[in-house]
DNA sequence: TTATGCATTATTGTAGACATTATGCATAAA
DNA sequence: TTTATGCATAATGTCTACAATAATGCATAA
């Protein structure tokens, strides 16, 4: 029996249930690597991971060496699989690529994106801005729901080319930074003000100026990083102190 | 016992010896692939891939789950790997990306790179020029010996900036572009005169005009894609002519 | 001609043995 | 002390056989 032909929502349905194990396997341990519940240079045991997926060993490193790829495990010969680490220097370049592969992306849905694409955009954003008011009126903390739709939102503004390629590099690139900010956000709970910068980012789209579109979202994007990176500095610091304090 | 920490010259020696087995069907399937031993959309059934190898599935498979994130495989649930197929669409997609990032490439080359990384392009134009000197004097035909100069000569043209992501992209874009090259060019056996315009291309990248040399790449890359792309509608012509006449 | 059911085949997943390589530790040498 | 060396132990990678599941082709019925 093949999977039935019903157009499949992956914001919805996070995985459907008839695929095989490896590809589960893959959607499992790249979800708990991007949201930090695996952290940065932890050894990826093959049996422990089996026990704790009830996973058998072949289907399991399959998905690590699919992860390999996208830059979010690491494999050593005869040393097993890690965690991909993080530096400051990875995350510079990370999102030197990020910009410019996003706004050679928003370029080309400015110049080749219909209504779909703009409708895209408009329902992403209320989906987000729904989620944030939630969070705000109910002091909630920025959660899961949140982080799909802010995702959500960004694949939006860059789905209306016919890059393929292009579209996946930038899923993928947003992703590794996405487990950044997860991982640097320990420390911040709460939401920043992003919602006026996802619209100001929105309305520079739907204007269709290419130019100012493709400058918000540097801007967005690196601010994010920046942010990033000084709590990642700050995150060493305290490291750095409470060790020499010893 | 550790790999010996002399630096490796990937570009002479194909592989270490004591890889692992993963690695080295990797390597071996991926340049099947990229060489056109093995065609388009064709099966890769696991077990004539043991006898052929000599490696068991464990390996083989991890291998081609690799394989599957660079775009040189296709894997779907329950139906088995395949060469991935080609299309005019998808080259254009692939050029495209090769374009926007191999002018980041040498952008950042030329405003990072030292007198190394213009070593290094001089080398690797000087070896270049040697075997299609001998390819044009011995009347030898293309061979693995110019395709591995061509594509070091490309390499480190764009091998002066930082970006490691950047440099890998962009050598996993040039392989998959020389996967097509080898197919379509089945026809043209004889190099064209692309000495020529690999000198210009070596002068303007020299010269540290990054615009001059981001031009001069962009026309060189699309200009073989072209021609590419016209060796593959000629044989689609054949094709269907050749079906229609049955 | 178009469905349906069934037998066949291919793919995927499991388990466990085995070989190889890395690693930590005790001991010996500088 | 510090630095080597050798060995026991553990981890990793690989192989093989087999079980479970899904795809495929074909004969038969509608």
């Amino acid at each position: 029996m093949t999977q039935p032909a019903t157009p499949v929502d992956r914001s919805e349905t996070p995985f459907p249930t008839d695929a095989t194990l490896v590809e589960k396997a893959y959607a499992l341990l790249r979800q708990a690597i991007v949201r930090g519940a695996l952290l940065p240079g932890e050894k990826l045991k093959i049996d422990l991971l089996q026990k704790e997926y009830g996973i058998s060993s072949s289907p399991l490193r399959e998905a690590l060496n699919r992860l390999t790829a996208e830059n979010l495990v690491t494999a050593e010969g005869n040393r097993g699989f890690r965690v991909a680490p993080v530096s400051l220097d990875d995350l510079d370049d990370l999102v030197g690529l990020r910009i410019v592969l996003e706004r050679e992306a928003v370029e080309a849905s400015i110049a080749e994106g219909g209504d779909d694409w703009e409708a895209r955009i408009v329902a992403a954003f209320y989906r987000l801005e729904r989620e944030e008011k939630r969070i705000y009126e109910e002091q909630v903390p920025l959660n899961e729901e949140w982080s799909q739709r802010h995702r959500d939102f960004h694949m939006a503004l860059l789905s209306g080319g016919r890059s393929k390629r292009l579209a996946n590099m930038c899923a993928s690139l947003f992703d590794q930074a996405e487990r950044y900010r997860r991982l640097s956000a320990s420390v911040r709970k709460r939401a920043h003000n992003k919602s006026g910068e996802h619209k100001r980012l929105m309305d520079a789209v739907l204007s269709r100026d290419p130019v100012l579109a493709a400058e918000r979202l540097r801007e967005h994007v690196q601010k994010t990083a920046q942010n990033i990176a000084n709590a990642m500095k700050a995150q060493t610091q305290i490291r750095t102190e409470a060790e020499s304090a010893e």
